[in-house]
DNA sequence: GCAAAAGTGTTAGTCATACACCCATGT
DNA sequence: ACATGGGTGTATGACTAACACTTTTGC
């Protein structure tokens, strides 16, 4: 810090951390991540995983290393949506925060033990605790932002298992946007696009006539996109 | 920073800054307002306009103080797009820069001089002279953010003067989107909101049939929104 | 055979697109 | 009278929304 003006050295005393509000999806509906606070401020209170940044870490690899130290997952879908900044947002000092949210399949999570988490564990997006510092606000940002980016992108398939039938797609569109879809349009628009590849194979176990399983054809989507589709539902 | 437990005092080392892309709007089309810096690093080259954000300033508030140093004017439009944090991205240390845009009527806007700028200008959104720092990969994000915004929002109204013919809110349209439009479906559409009251006003001075002006009529736009309309372009 | 979810088409209405001529004014 | 942009309607195709019954499996 020597090399600086004298003027200059009060602007860097800031800290900034960036917090994650991982979504996952199962049977029960649409689910995010939380952790419980293992340390003060707010020990003990349910709160989205974040840590600070560190002075030489680039701001998208310590959001990368907060969620691989929460959940182990490398390579997932992860996005920025927007930095919180008021003043007294942070009880120890001038803390801003950069919020990003990101999509795993729930399958893959597996316990990890963090040192900033006492516990975690995933919510129903519908039964949440109260939450710490502004992450509530946060979360509804996140939310906001997840909401219009699945109806304009390909991105609902990074919440679901490689193979999945057209109904649990339909109900991952459902709870995410918190509406309800007619079965036969939702399956005949998905189907038009061309982006689902249709497998030989088939549930099995249910206690009903079993669904064909699809996969999602990111080569195709890319091809598509290239002669100018885009991805609307 | 004598309350922090030590662990903690070498994350307070960043700097924060805002930076914002100003678009205007006028006959020769889309604009952004660029300064000249006065100071190192990269003096007298071009960029946004931008300043370090103070350690006890809010994030919103210094973006909007920044736009108000440098054209007199408050109460904009303004929206935070997204934070650029490379650790190499500024020269001096380690300072993280938060991008908002603005939409301004380029009529209102008086020159004012300001410690950072040498000088201040307009510049056509398609002839844009090389930017200092990462500001053209922030100009980008600001600009794609703006022409999804401008078809969801009926905010390309801010860069107009209150009273504006259909034609110029067509160009407008076109001159964000880089498309060209349709006029008597462009017209069929916009008029079929019930968002623009007719004034019993026209042009003047033109050396044609003069066109009728138009207002936006904000307050019916929040009505329709209450009842579920939502603005789509 | 019953429960449970899978799978499948048609119709009516709405919306988007394409397109060409007359009008009012200034010079 | 001419140049300039203002202003207007219709027809076609595409997409959206609404809607009910048969099929396949496990128990």
């Amino acid at each position: 810090m020597d090399h600086l003006p004298q003027e200059l050295q009060s602007y860097f005393t800031l800290a900034l951390s960036v917090d994650g509000v991982v979504f996952g999806f199962d049977q029960e509906g649409l689910k995010i991540l939380l952790i419980n606070r293992g340390a003060e401020p707010f020990r003990g209170m349910w709160a989205l995983p974040g840590d600070l940044v560190g002075p030489a870490e680039d701001l998208d690899i310590a959001a990368k290393r907060v969620l691989c130290e929460l959940t182990g997952l490398g390579n997932v879908y992860l996005e920025q949506v927007r930095t919180f900044g008021r003043i007294d947002r942070h009880p120890l000092g001038r803390v801003l925060t950069v919020a990003y949210f990101s999509l795993i399949k729930i399958e893959d999570y597996q316990v990890q033990h963090s040192s900033w988490a006492a516990d975690a564990g995933w919510f129903n997006i519908q039964k949440l605790p109260p939450l710490a510092f502004d992450h509530e606000e946060i979360l509804n940002a996140c939310l906001t932002r997840l909401r219009r980016r699945v109806r304009a992108r390909p991105i609902g398939f990074e919440l679901l298992p490689e193979k999945f039938t057209l109904s649990t797609l339909q109900h991952l569109y459902e709870s995410i946007l918190g509406t309800e879809m007619d079965k036969r349009n939702f399956r005949k628009k998905i189907l038009a696009m061309d982006l689902l590849e249709p497998l030989d194979e088939a549930q099995n176990g249910v206690a009903h006539r079993p669904a064909k399983l699809f996969r999602f054809d990111k080569a195709r989507y890319n091809q598509l996109v290239a002669e100018g589709f885009s991805f609307a539902l």
